[in-house]
DNA sequence: GTCTATAATAAGATAGAC
DNA sequence: GTCTATCTTATTATAGAC
């Protein structure tokens, strides 16, 4: 009598199955980021699964395989593009630095986020031409977020308590003006480039509107 | 013998022609309004042209007829929107106005047209997804646009004359400054809406930035 | 888990009558 | 100039073998 020669055979039997380099989590993230991709590019309704499947080391079939359909795995490409902003305004240590300082490192990581993450630009107007609809069915990028108002608020408090900065401030009105001339400038770059025959990608611009906007702020917050 | 007698018979005999209302203008216009309805709401891979024929009181054969493709009939959606603000600056008469007043009211007035113009907004944004291809095609849209600048200028010289601006300041730097606040707020009011639990559409709110992008403007004139 | 082939449908563009 | 019907292609999604 054999009892339990199943279990024990199993092994032995799997390996020399073709199983060549059958890799889930590999396959995955190959697509994912093959979508980033293709959303930046076409956004989302000018995005093709079959170009998608193109620029991937598998096939369309798996894409449907992970995803179910092409609007979920741009969800998925949204909170990945999302995440990965997450945690990096925490990194910044503003409270070691004077409120003046602070202000002007926080400007200044801001501008060159968005100055080298053109993608997620690009991404996040896509998303706004849809009123935030996929953003909305995320219930993973709305817990961010809420650091950079936390941090920005300790520094104008000290800022004001210090008299260097006015009373009355709001984070979110700051943050506000920060991100509006940040996102700008990448996200027009283009009409606003081609109507006043300007390149943003000039370096010796960039670095002037870096500093403009460090101004700009600390002008805004004076006492 | 008869002299030019076509030209005289020809009047009569159109008339009784089952010419119900034939009218290519009005035609033309119907297809414009309801196209740039449609691409203000889906963007331009969004777009069916089967939607835009539903939306007129026409048929798809007639968009084909006059626009020869969607992306022509796109071109000259974006012509119309930009033309619809030429202008428009000119008759703010900064000169008649203070340095500081003549600024107070061009920001006023960009703040309230991107806010009354989300349609506006909405189509930059997918053509900044585009890169601007469709902008680059249209020989008319780039001729527009310089008065601003020029506007922009005469009240920064006047301000920096009287003492009242500070020297070395730029025209376009200003405008950037301005464009980038009222374009942003109304941009991604979604998203920002969406992450930071607030309504852009707010009266009291919406006033509020209205003040705010005036102040921060002229403290970064300031002398 | 992965592939090829294909179904089902949607969408841009056109034919041809009036 | 305008209409209805349709051609053609592209695209999302799935079936079924391995």
């Amino acid at each position: 009598m054999t009892i339990t020669t199943e279990a024990s055979a199993e092994p032995a039997e799997a390996a020399p199955r073709k199983s060549r380099k059958n890799n889930p989590e590999k396959t995955r993230e190959n697509i994912l980021q093959a979508a980033i991709t293709e959303f930046v590019q076409q956004g989302l309704a000018g995005a093709r699964v079959d170009a998608i499947a193109e620029r991937t080391q598998t096939s369309k079939r798996m894409i449907y395989y992970y995803f179910a359909s092409k609007e979920q795995l741009y969800v998925e490409v949204l909170e990945k593009v999302y995440g990965d902003i997450r945690g990096t305004e925490a990194k910044l240590r503003l409270e070691e630095l004077t409120p003046v300082e602070g202000i002007r490192r926080l400007v200044e990581f801001t501008f060159d986020h968005h100055d080298s993450n053109v993608d997620f630009v690009r991404l996040v107007c896509n998303e706004n031409l849809y009123k935030a609809e996929y953003v909305k069915q995320s219930s993973v990028i709305r817990s961010l977020n809420k650091s950079v108002l936390n941090a920005l608020d300790g520094v104008l408090r000290r800022g004001t308590d210090a008299g260097v900065f006015r009373p009355g401030l709001n984070a979110m009105d700051v943050h506000l003006l920060i991100s509006s001339f940040c996102f700008y400038r990448v996200s027009n770059k283009h009409t606003f480039g081609e109507l006043f025959q300007v390149d943003f990608s000039d370096a010796k611009l960039r670095g002037h509107h870096r500093e403009m906007i460090c101004e700009s702020v600390l002008r805004f917050l004076q006492a």
